[in-house]
Formats: C-alpha cells, sequence, structure tokens
DNA sequence: ATTAAAATGTAGCATAGGCTACAAAAAATC
DNA sequence: GATTTTTTGTAGCCTATGCTACATTTTAAT
C-alpha cells in the first residue's frame, strides 16, 4: 500500500520547519544553563571580593531564598561545577572557575555594546542579565570587532 | 534588649545587593512570558499566512511534541491570550494579536541590530531568537535610532 | 556559659515546560 | 462507505525553579 507520506515528499517545506525549530531549541538549551552560569559568575565574584561565598549571600544577590539557593548549589556539585561542605561556605571547581571567566567576560562585552549603540548605563546592565546567556561566540566576536572601530564608551 | 540588626543598618551595602536582585528578578520574570510570546508570534504568522493554526503545526515548527504545544496552548488561553475549541484550530485575543505585533517588531529590530554591528545573518536570526524576549523598550529605542543613522543593512 | 540570633539544611508543595503512551475524533484514501 | 492515516486530546511522569515551614547548627551577644 502507498501511503501519502510516500509520495509526496516535500523538499522546501520540511526544511523551513525545521530551521526554525531549532532556533527554538538552542533558545531553550541556553535558558536551562543560565541559571547556573548566574550563580557561578556570582560566587566567583564573592569569593574574589569577600572571600566566602556563603548560601545566604547568594539568595539576596539573586534575590531568591536560601532554600532555593541551596537547592540549586546542588544541582552546581552534581555538575561539577562548585564543591561544598556541611555548614561551610560554596566553593568553585576549576571547571566552574573557568565558566565565570567566561560569562563575565561576555557579560562584560554586552553591556559595553549595547552602551556603544546607545543604551543608557543602567538598562544596558538590567538588560544585559537576560540577554548574554544567548549570545553565541560568534555574535561575541562580532561585538567586539565591532567596539575595536569605535573608540572608548562616552 | 538590643539586637545586632539594630544597631547596624549598613546604609551602602544592602542597596547594591538589592540592586543586583532586582536585576535578576526582573530576567526571570522575561523569561517566563518568553514561552508565551514565542507562541503567539508564530500563531500569528501562522493565521497571516496559511490561514489556520494547528496544534501540528505549532509543534513542529517550535520543534516540542504536540502534546506540550496543547499544554501551552492551554495556558495561553488560561492568560486570555487565545482560545479555541476541540478539534478547531487556535486564534488570538485581541490581545494576543497586540501582543504578537509587539514581539514581531521588536524581532526585527533585535535581527537588524545584531547585523548592523557584523553578526552574519544566520548567527543573527539564531541568537535573536532568546536574546528578544530581554530587550527594555528603551533599549529598543536606542536600537531603533542607532540604525536610523546607520543606513540600508548590506 | 547561656542565651539569642543568624545561617544552614530538609521536607513538602506549586507551576512551567518538557516527554511518552494511550484514546478518540477528523480527514483522507480506497 | 469502510478503512487507514492524521490530528487532537488526555493522563501520567520527570526536571528545574520557585516558595513556606520547620529543624538543626553555628555564630554572636549578654
Amino acid at each position: 500500500m502507498i501511503k501519502k507520506a510516500d509520495l509526496a515528499p516535500p523538499p522546501a517545506e520540511l526544511p523551513g520547519e525545521a530551521v526554525q525549530a531549532r532556533r527554538f531549541e538552542k533558545a531553550r538549551s541556553a535558558q536551562a544553563s543560565a541559571v547556573l552560569e548566574d550563580y557561578v559568575e556570582l560566587i566567583d565574584d564573592l569569593l574574589a571580593n569577600g572571600g566566602e561565598a556563603r548560601p545566604t549571600d547568594i539568595a539576596r544577590r539573586l534575590g531568591v531564598t536560601h532554600a532555593t539557593a541551596i537547592k540549586t548549589i546542588t544541582r552546581l556539585k552534581r555538575e561539577g561545577l562548585a564543591t561544598s561542605k556541611l555548614y561551610r561556605g560554596v566553593f568553585l571547581t576549576p571547571e566552574g572557575h573557568g565558566l565565570a571567566d567566561r560569562v563575565r567576560a561576555r557579560h562584560r562585552l554586552v553591556v559595553d555594546l549595547l552602551r556603544a549603540v546607545g543604551v543608557p548605563e543602567q538598562c544596558a546592565e538590567l538588560d544585559a542579565e537576560g540577554i548574554e546567556h544567548h549570545v553565541s561566540d560568534a555574535a561575541l566576536d562580532a561585538f567586539a570587532r565591532f567596539l575595536k572601530g569605535w573608540g572608548p564608551l562616552p
């Protein structure tokens, strides 16, 4: 028996759909790592400045309860990005530290680009927090090139 | 009795934390509407082009199963953005249609800006999908101004 | 040293957003 | 018109991320 699907393999329709679907899939996966990236960057900041990263501080800075923070820290440990012991602060593994560095560099680049195209500083900081997780390496390269030919920010 | 908190109301420390926390809260709330925005824009596209928006089409385009799509459509209806009847397609309420228009305009502006600063077209489309949900109106204004003084894209 | 406060951890609940598997209706084919 | 395919809908499960409430431990104050 011959089914409809056997006769008409649409050669131009499915690709379009598939491409679009992949866009959304990429955005979803970026979002999945966004929270972890925020935590890692914040922990790295706290360790560098204050010397220790306590769950309560992390929670306050992120605007969540300590219970939520602790749960996510557990996930960080599971993913090999952080370590901690009972009633002690949180620390980053080498992987976590590396990720924090990349995230911070990306954040700065995004803020600088936003400001370069005229977004007010406060607004640039606010928006960058959500935007940064979705900027690909290729786009980051473009941002860097653009900023180089732009001179110092006002 | 005098407690520690009564003596030392830190006047410079809490604001910094609070500001940072608000950044993250804003990013989280933007993310919460991101999925709804994507659905509404896609449904509007399908209605404008193909004439009808069926759950299966929506699912295929978004790269999810039809069960997931239907569940989210239920949420769209609950939020007053869409309507549908059993075994019929999905339609947008006036609110949904308005949202779709705003989302589409924003998407286009983000893609154009990315391309204007040198991001390759394909990459601009990919990245915009995640970025757009986090671009504030103030930033959009800046984007529009920047593009106006930039001339047509290559 | 005792007591009070703060920090940490655990348990249980809710929602959003994925999935697979099954059931029923509509549309297409023969 | 009967049969097959497609579409639609439902149910149940999972993970991530939030929350509150309670228990425990550490730290600070008296």
